[in-house]
DNA sequence: CGCGATCTTATCGCATGCGATATATTATGT
DNA sequence: ACATAATATATCGCATGCGATAAGATCGCG
C-alpha cells in the first residue's frame, strides 16, 4: 500500500513548502517572491545574463521566466535589453535599485540557518545530498 | 556574497522540480497531476476524510484543496459530501473508479526509486533527514 | 543565394499555492 | 435566548511552473 510519509517525493515536496513558509515573511520585507529572489541572486552573482542563462541555473524555461522578469522590470529592479548582434537574445541586467537590494537581502541566509535548527556542517551534508539526488533524477530523464 | 548553489533552499527547490519532472510522465498515464496524486494516496490510505484532514496531512489549505477536489470529483475519482451532523464539514470519499486507480498507481514508486539511483536504505535515511528539516522549519514558525 | 532547420524568447491555457476575505454553521458565555 | 467567537469550507487575485505552440532571427547545407 502507498504510504505518504514513506515517499521520498513527499519529503522533498513538503520540505519545500515549509522552506517557502519560512522565507515568505523575510522576502515580503524586501518586496520579492521566492522565485524572484532566486533570479536576483543569480544576477547578484553575475550581472548581465541572457534569459536562457538564468533559466539554466534555475531550471526554469522562458514560459516562467519571461513574465517574472517583466514583473521585476516593472518594479525597477532589472532591465531587459534585446541584443543588437543577435536579436533573438535578451540580456537582463540589474538597475541601481536592483543592485542596492542585495544589501537588504544579505541578512536572510542567517535567519534561514537559524530556522533550520541545524549546524552549518549538517546543512552542507544535507544540501549535497539534495544536489546528488537532483542530478540522479535529471540524469535519468535523458 | 549570496551563492545559489550554497543555499539549502535552492537544493530543496530544484530537487522538488526534478522530482516533478520524473513523476510527470508516469502520472500523465493515469490522468493525475502530482498534487492530485498526493490527495489520492491520502485517500487510498484512509477513505472518507474531511477536507481539513487531507489538508493537514498534505500541508495544504482549502484555497488549494477545494478547487483540486472539485476537479477530482469532475473526473469521477471522488465524491464530496457535506456532513449532515455538522454542515460546515465536507467528507471526501473514493468512488469505485477512484479505488480502482490505486492498482494502476502501485507500480510508480519502484520507477521513482530507480530514477533516484539510490538504494532503498539510502532513501530512508535521506527522507528522514528531510522530514527532520521540515519539522524544524515548521516548528520555528510558531 | 535560398530555404528549411535550429535557436531564443514570448504567448497561451491549465493547475497549483497562498494571503486575504467571505459565507455558513456551530459553540460559548452571560 | 442571543450576541459573539470559533470553526470549516469556499472564493478571489496574484505569482509561479509547465506543456504546447508561435514568432522572429540566425545557421547550415545544397
Amino acid at each position: 500500500m502507498l504510504k505518504l510519509d514513506d515517499l521520498l517525493c513527499f519529503g522533498v515536496y513538503s520540505t519545500n513548502h515549509a522552506m517557502n513558509k519560512v522565507y515568505s515573511p523575510l522576502l515580503k520585507n524586501i518586496g520579492l517572491t521566492y522565485t524572484q529572489y532566486l533570479v536576483m541572486i543569480a544576477l547578484w552573482e553575475k550581472d548581465r545574463q541572457l534569459v536562457g542563462e538564468i533559466g539554466e541555473k534555475l531550471f526554469l524555461a522562458t514560459n516562467t521566466l519571461t513574465p517574472l522578469l517583466k514583473r521585476l522590470e516593472k518594479n525597477g529592479l532589472i532591465e531587459r535589453i534585446r541584443s543588437k548582434e543577435d536579436e533573438r537574445q535578451v540580456t537582463v541586467h540589474l538597475t541601481k535599485k536592483g543592485k542596492h537590494l542585495e544589501s537588504e537581502a544579505i541578512c536572510i541566509p542567517e535567519k534561514i540557518l537559524e530556522a533550520t535548527g541545524m549546524k552549518e556542517s549538517e546543512i552542507e551534508v544535507i544540501c549535497s545530498q539534495f544536489i546528488q539526488l537532483r542530478q540522479n533524477l535529471l540524469g535519468h530523464l535523458k
